[in-house]
DNA sequence: GATAATTTTACAAAGGCTTGACATTAATTT
DNA sequence: AAATTAATGTCAAGCCTTTGTAAAATTATC
């Protein structure tokens, strides 16, 4: 699975030096702005995002916080011309992974980014089997698809993407379904129970644990 | 919740400045060299490592490797004089999850502590052979799962977070039930007994103690 | 309008929690 | 020291909450 990273940076000086660095390694996808960052993000997520924080509509900062409401894990680098220590522990509190300042080295760059797809991959290359694909929006165990719908996708996505760690029906609807939990209702027994199926029908074990009274969690082997 | 980081540093002026950066915020355990470190880091895992990857004995490169067999997930910062870019790489390629080139600044240093320890959400505490994981909800008893039901999960949570203060039974409700207390019945006493009965049954002494008119308490041995 | 996806409804099954009666123990009074 | 009182320990029955499941109803998609 080729690993999809948007970078926001207006300078086109800068994206050659990208494009030539990630060519071949990595999918890349670059954008000018936050409106037009936001556009593309609001529907499909990359593996890391490239942020710098210099632009010329939005603040990045803003930028961060914006995508950090979004999405909690996405892994994102922040890139500053100001090497001053502000901005950096400004970035890092405001929920970014990790930092760098222009001027960086191809290597500097590679590593960075391996490193934190390495991090934010972790539970998913761990989780025994499974794959998931945000391009696709398939999640494939042991290479088959288990043709998920979008709903069973985003929920698996993030019980996996949290192996090991219980997560409430309030979370999980919250980060599925975008609302605050709305009374009682079965849908997510609806949806583990069909996940539960479709994994069982690829000969997958059930790893999804119910913790009563909480939540549900992916449990690795 | 105190967490406990370990550092691998065998200049002493160093050492001191973590000191001085951690103090009242993290507690730290130092080694100098890679044997002292792996004597108690196979017994007792901390919820962070800082690696200086120059030491006498063994390579920092070795350490962390061996560290990774072991703990595929607690966080390693490196940590090197060198600020090459090939030991950089090296590291992260090896399992490090950052890297701070000497000589680095507090602000530096608690920003990637904090982050790389929001990352690894490890959210474990250890005490007195108990191990309390939020994660999961589970308490282990060296290491055995006390199979817990929620209540009895959050009372013994609490018992133990507040080990040697006696909970008064109205404080011990509003924590654990989320109500003030209502008159007289049983529950907290039936709770308080089958957490007796479990912990007796992997082997644990009984610490829980009745104050009589009061509550109960966690005493540590 | 047909098909697929999602939510709702209704009910069953499990599991956990509470209750009340009674036993036991500790503190207090006589 | 015995008696009294109050608080805690114990047990099992039953209730209540939560979850599982199937099917129907609704909503979205093409």
């Amino acid at each position: 699975m080729e690993q999809l990273i948007y970078i926001v940076e207006d300078d086109d000086g800068v994206c050659e030096v990208y494009d030539g660095a990630f060519e071949g390694l990595y999918k890349t996808e670059f954008f000018e702005n936050g409106a037009d960052f936001f556009s593309v993000f609001s529907k499909n997520r990359p593996d890391l995002v490239i942020l710098d924080i210099m632009l010329p509509d939005m603040d990045g900062y803003t930028i961060l916080s914006k995508i950090r409401e979004m999405d909690e894990r996405v892994p994102v680098i922040i890139v500053s011309a100001k090497s001053d220590e502000i901005s950096f522990v400004k970035g890092l509190n405001k929920g970014a992974d990790d930092y760098m300042a222009k001027p960086f080295s191809i290597m500097e760059l590679l590593a960075r980014v391996k490193t934190n797809l390495r991090r934010a991959n972790l539970y998913v290359t761990k989780a025994d089997g499974f794959l998931v694909d945000n391009n696709t929006y398939k999640i494939l165990y042991n290479n088959v698809d288990l043709g998920l719908t979008l709903k069973e996708f985003l929920l698996l996505k993030l019980l996996i993407s949290k192996a090991g760690i219980t997560i409430e029906r309030e979370e999980l609807f919250r980060e599925v379904w975008g609302e605050s939990f709305v009374g009682e209702t079965r849908t997510i027994d609806m949806h583990i129970a069909s996940l539960r199926e479709k994994i069982k029908a690829v000969g997958g074990e059930d790893n999804i644990v119910t913790v009563r009274g909480v939540g549900y969690r992916y449990d690795t082997k």
